[in-house]
DNA sequence: TACTATACCATGTGTTACACAGTAATGTCA
DNA sequence: TGACATTACTGTGTAACACATGGTATAGTA
């Protein structure tokens, strides 16, 4: 533990705020068709978010508790796996908050827009 | 307090972890040029992003004790104001937490996405 | 056969930021 | 004079996340 201490923090700990709620409306995302918790995992690590399982299960439980989703157990499969899906009202909360992630996207982009070039670095998004 | 407790509940609290962290960029974003607490709660304001004054002033305190921002009192004006503006390595931060608002955004986007055609209206991005 | 890695699920603890609800004081305008 | 806007602050509760940890069962390997 060395190596500025105050920088990487604060901007690691502004990165994980950055993050943060926005988890949710990948899992609602992807639980449009119906997946397990471990494969959610995978498939949205390929996607590019990471998500700890520590995070996604309790997540997952608490949409469901929420109602949000719907899960069963399948044990007839290789191994015992808890499914979820999204339910009717999910599906609705999904429509709004995918909205409302539209538009704060637009009034975040439109306030961090004005970027001057950093170096000589072609900005390729 | 009746109506649907855990629908719409559920929905608001889901669009506050939204926008958490989110706040953080803004106001980063909007402190490249000087300004003091309450202008900068209206000048968000008027863009699009409501804030608390209750979440607003403690942020401040709080990134300029992270050396993000730094801050003066006027006292010549109307009222002592407090002005902000950010710091140097404010500035390496929002550079960074902005790059990482996009890498985000371009991931959510292409998660939520496929949004089925809600009527005849080609999906025109 | 024994060993190990991976698949799969879960919980508990600490930290952190936010919303909300207050407190307080001074300036502006009718 | 009174009401409202301006300007700043703090404290309390809540909620979600990261991280660490525990656990079982299957697949793969030596």
């Amino acid at each position: 533990m060395a190596t500025r201490p105050s920088a990487s923090s604060a901007a690691d700990n502004l990165d994980l705020e950055l993050r943060r709620g926005v988890v949710v409306l990948a899992v609602l995302s992807q639980l449009q068709t119906e997946q397990y918790g471990y494969s959610l995992k995978k498939a949205l690590t390929d996607r590019g978010l990471e998500i700890d399982e520590g995070t996604l299960y309790p997540l997952l439980r608490r949409l469901e508790s929420q109602g949000l989703l719907q899960s069963d157990w399948r044990m007839a499969e290789a191994r015992p796996r808890r499914y979820y899906v999204i339910s009717p009202e999910g599906r609705r909360v999904y429509e709004t908050l995918s909205a409302n992630w539209r538009a704060l996207t637009r009034v975040i982009d439109e306030l961090v827009q004005p970027v001057e070039v950093t170096d000589g670095t072609p900005g390729s998004v």
